[in-house]
DNA sequence: ACCTGAACACCGTTCAAGT
DNA sequence: ACCTGAACACCGTTCAAGT
């Protein structure tokens, strides 16, 4: 601590890494607010300096740009995602339901977070990518690698404990990816209708997700079967025991899984 | 045509329908060739100007705004793509190879019109959806129905042809959902590796879409079943009989579907 | 009736001046 | 060593003046 001539005390010369964090947090956070509030179109530099106490300069020495910034807040997503992933992954059921549950999280994931939600989408676009530091991607890998290993446990799982057999033609990562892109998918698509339960089509994401599980596991001859389990019971059993408190926010926003 | 005093042959006071397309195309067109060179994130109107023989305010005659001429170019897109699909699903096949068909004919797009396919999903995002005008907007929305009408149709035949049986628990508007989501998740994600034979992953786009089509459809035992037909052979033919040309465009640019 | 481009507003980014 | 905000550049959009 430094104290100078007249005995004020003056912030410290260097910053410890600690603070530095926190203010970086501290800007993420109000940039969040922001979106929230009236959408990633509209977040402007301006507007995120409005909001903290420091200033222009300050906030461009945590973020190379605007893009960086997003790509921050896409990273932050993208952890709480890998949070309800690996806690889907650890439930002690059987392997096809934890695989159901992880999917489904993905859904409560973007309803519980949507402006999050939309950051990771937009930040996958080559305007955000191409103009992030090389730090931030490379961190978004690494979260993603993640993602991916909660995935893969599950299907090492059902391999292992025999309920599911490899297709020749296909191999671990392949199984990973067509499970990823289906849920990302079908999220995507309906990411309007996602918040509310009835939309302007008769499609209801959670039910199509579900629906298109059962199809794809059933494909690959994953046991048990949907003819000789009630994977609906299984799953809403699965939801209650990892995800209570996200299933009470759920319902106190009125949006009650109905699949 | 109305002559002035000096002789000179002035332009008609009044714009006949046809060359008001044509101006608005060959503003479209421009700004595809800017995205094409320097990518989406850098179009601006200014560059659009420079490229057209109108000036800044004639272009805001066609368009309300940079977003608007985004939809304007993936409504563009849709339309060729929906030509693709509609050829797919008139193929002289049965109904799941015809499927099959039509799913990789969405990578054929991707492929041959990466800037437009890029477009289009940029142009999902509430910023581009928000800020254009609503009869392009009713534009869009007609030419998704058209989209879906193949997928529906390939589904209606299979039905009708008992290859395939509904589950009952999903109606037809599900299939083709499930159908559609499951493409469009594995192109957007591997959208990167769309261009290239070989990207940073093992993954192989045609390879994933193909498998994840197969699984999906023994899931919802569609005959004939992958264990039942060569599905690869059956892919080939119609691909060369339906889209020689286009096979023939990719093979110049030393990309060979190969699944 | 139609077109033009100067002018304006807004926003991302930088950096000289300050503590 | 660190912070600040005025200043700059760029870009989307408008509209008064012109033909």
């Amino acid at each position: 601590m430094i104290i100078n001539s007249i005995g004020k005390c003056m912030t410290p010369r260097i910053l410890d890494e600690k603070s530095l964090k926190a203010r970086e947090q501290s800007i993420i956070d109000a940039a969040i607010i922001i979106i929230e509030q009236s959408g990633i179109e509209n977040l402007t530099m301006d507007k995120v300096v409005a909001k903290v106490s420091y200033s222009k300069g300050t906030v461009y020495k945590h973020f190379t740009g605007k893009e960086d910034l997003l790509l921050a807040i896409s990273n932050q997503a993208i952890a709480i995602l890998a949070d309800l992933f690996w806690r889907a992954a650890k439930f002690s059921g059987c392997a096809r339901i934890r695989m159901l549950l992880l999917n489904m999280s993905y859904l409560i994931y973007a309803i519980l977070h949507p402006a999050l939600f939309k950051t990771v989408i937009c930040s996958k676009s080559p305007n955000v990518y191409g103009k992030s530091s090389p730090e931030r991607i490379q961190e978004q890998e690494q979260l993603e690698m993640k993602l991916l290993g909660a995935i893969h446990g599950v299907f090492d799982d059902a391999i292992t404990s025999e309920k599911l057999v490899l297709p020749s033609y296909m191999d671990i990562q392949q199984l990973c990816f067509a499970n990823w892109s289906m849920s990302y998918g079908t999220i995507s698509l309906l990411s309007e209708e996602v918040e509310q339960c009835s939309g302007r089509t008769s499609l209801v994401v959670e039910k199509e997700i579900f629906n298109q599980n059962n199809l794809l596991f059933d494909g690959l001859n994953w046991q048990p079967l949907t003819k000789d389990n009630n994977h609906r019971i299984a799953l809403e059993n699965a939801l209650m025991q990892v995800f209570p408190d996200e299933l009470l926010i759920l319902k106190e926003r009125g949006r009650i899984l109905d699949f």
